[in-house]
DNA sequence: CTGTTAGCGCCTTCAA
DNA sequence: TTGAAGGCGCTAACAG
């Protein structure tokens, strides 16, 4: 029961060998689980890595072989519960083949995600998942430098231009489209876009709006684009004044929704591409002194329980998190098995959850 | 222009310093920002550092130094936005300060979190933060034996009974109690409390309950406690027919809200101790043709966004997860600096947010 | 089958 | 100030 705070140097595997009376080689081999020990020794060897509570010094055997069954994350904010439930499925799957994940947040930031690939590359992880934040070709040095390093990199959430990497994703575009049109199909022509690209003015015209989402996320963009793609399926013209511009937060999107919900020809639904867009506009139109879906139809990115209790309950797509990180870790770890996998880009399905929301428009905006 | 799949063996210290012109120590020496080096020469090892993409190796680097500037992080599920916005905390305040983190999820499993910790101490990190499932006194060995092995730890979220070391919590206890006093004071005396402890049958006395919930997680129990405290406090009976138990699932918090709901003398409010509890008891009320708070009065913990723009608003516990985070890394990292530090506990705020959820019973019910 | 011997890349005395 | 040499703990040929 002595409490002495003995400098607690680990026991080496030397230390287990001479304990054992056998070689060094003999009880790396045992402990090491390779190569030929006789089942005599293999036994002493053991017992005495457990009698001195032995323990494999990772970094040493890294060292050696080359390998650290690490996988290095690289996401905009792990407390982001999207990115948190990509991080829980690459962890899963990972964990199951014996990998163990560092995962490092950007904040959004390019520089913080160049900082953070060079962590991984210095602490030399066997791969790296990342949901880049990189946009112009200018932005994938650090990408395109681990993989000369030898290190596999696969994308997630976010594809990045011009790459030819594995990536993971949801066809955001095409579940943006099927939302909206389904906003079009039950009467709507004055559908709000929340939020758009963080431009400071307000784009005119319809090139300039696709310019600017093209300098934001990926993701973001691609929304957009789906946006305007049923749109124009169906012929309604774009209006500027329904496409939310400037800061991604809460509040600003309420303050969009708003004016959308002020103008002389008001927009008579909304679709969120993120959660916090969503809790803004619910908050427009509680403030405006209107209700959904009878004033306004309402659809939304992300489903969560919460959604699904709200009164009346809201229409929300779904992606698959979960299998999003996955499939990324399966992916990577083929790769880092050496599997001669050409390319590859896995797009996730995702799911309209129609509840409540969504309703006709009143028939005084029809 | 090249592809070429060159053996990727990134370049050593060694090669720096041979085509630099010096010593391998002379090269080591600038590179390490260590020691002293005559300008000239830390010149031409820079430049021949960038020339070489150099980047030093940090396995080999913690091989001799013996620290790894990497914290492991154990929790019960990464993909929960609770945990995710602690580890969000404790990535960003160490991150700062330039370490790592490697964060595990346990899925609540004591036999995960001993792997964990394995994992960690074999990877040499210098310190761990864990929100234990331990509970019992026989469950806290790898706690100890990862400090006898020089590894320090902080708890996180949640304390480990009769095992001194430094903690980061909030007062469970203490927030319940108040919660549950507020609806007392609204004038409930029926109220229900979702989740309890995961027993099979229901706990016909006080004191059974109490001894199930003590083989619970520590939070849960504590929570418990000052559902307790606050009944005793207005000398109000308690009914084991108003806590909840078995399963700690929304779709189970819907089937006991519905039953407490059903019961002769009904339950008039709802204190719910997690998200989950919350939505599920939502779905109950619901369900059953009440509204809220005018039929039956709700407190939640964990406040989000979400709960804002319920109709009506939530009233709801906040828990400062980021803090949490950032006090338990400052917490570790000053222990990992050796730091005399007698044994913390840091109890962090909540913060009750009244919103619309709470309204006196029902005159029926009175 | 077992033990000896080199490294892995870096830091760290210790002379020069 | 600089360079040579040894060691961190482990794996991996290599003989024996």
């Amino acid at each position: 029961m002595a409490e002495r705070e003995r400098t607690p140097s680990p026991p080496t595997i030397s230390e287990v060998a001479a304990t054992a009376g056998v070689g060094r080689a003999t009880a790396a081999r045992t402990l090491g689980g390779y190569g030929y020990v006789s089942p005599e020794l293999r036994e002493r060897v053991l017992a005495a890595a457990e009698q001195l509570g032995y323990r494999a010094n990772a970094l040493a055997r890294s060292m050696s072989t080359g390998v650290t069954h690490t996988l290095g994350v690289i996401v905009a904010d792990i407390g982001n519960p999207f990115f948190a439930g990509v991080v829980r499925g690459i962890s899963d799957t990972s964990r199951e083949r014996g990998f163990d994940t560092i995962v490092l947040s950007t904040h959004e930031s390019l520089s913080e995600e160049i900082a953070a690939m060079n962590v991984l590359i210095d602490k030399r992880v066997d791969g790296v998942i990342v949901a880049s934040a990189a946009v112009e070709r200018a932005d994938v040095a650090h990408l395109t430098a681990a993989i000369e390093r030898g290190i596999p990199v696969v994308l997630v959430d976010r594809e990045v231009s011009h790459l030819d990497l594995d990536a993971v994703v949801i066809d955001n575009r095409e579940a943006a489209r099927e939302a909206v049109d389904s906003l079009i199909r039950a009467g709507h022509t004055r559908i709000g876009f929340v939020w758009g690209p963080t431009t400071e003015g307000r784009p005119a015209t319809r090139r300039e709006l696709l310019a600017a989402a093209s300098r934001n996320l990926w993701t973001d963009a691609e929304r957009l684009r789906g946006y305007l793609d049923a749109l124009d399926d169906a012929g309604i013209p774009f209006d500027p004044d329904l496409v939310m511009v400037g800061e991604k937060t809460e509040s600003r999107a309420t303050d969009e929704v708003t004016r959308m919900l002020a103008l002389p020809e008001r927009a008579t639904a909304v679709f969120c591409t993120e959660t916090d867009a969503m809790t803004g506009s619910l908050r427009a139109v509680r403030a405006a002194g209107l209700a959904y879906p009878a004033d306004v139809s309402l659809i939304g990115f992300d489903d969560s329980s919460w959604a699904a209790v709200m009164d009346p309950p809201l229409t929300m797509i779904e992606q698959p998190m979960h299998e999003l990180g996955e499939t990324a870790a399966a992916t990577l770890l083929s790769l880092i098995d050496g599997k001669a996998t050409p390319r590859s880009r896995h797009t996730l399905e995702t799911k309209l959850i129609s509840r409540a929301s969504v309703s006709a428009p009143p028939v005084a905006d029809r």
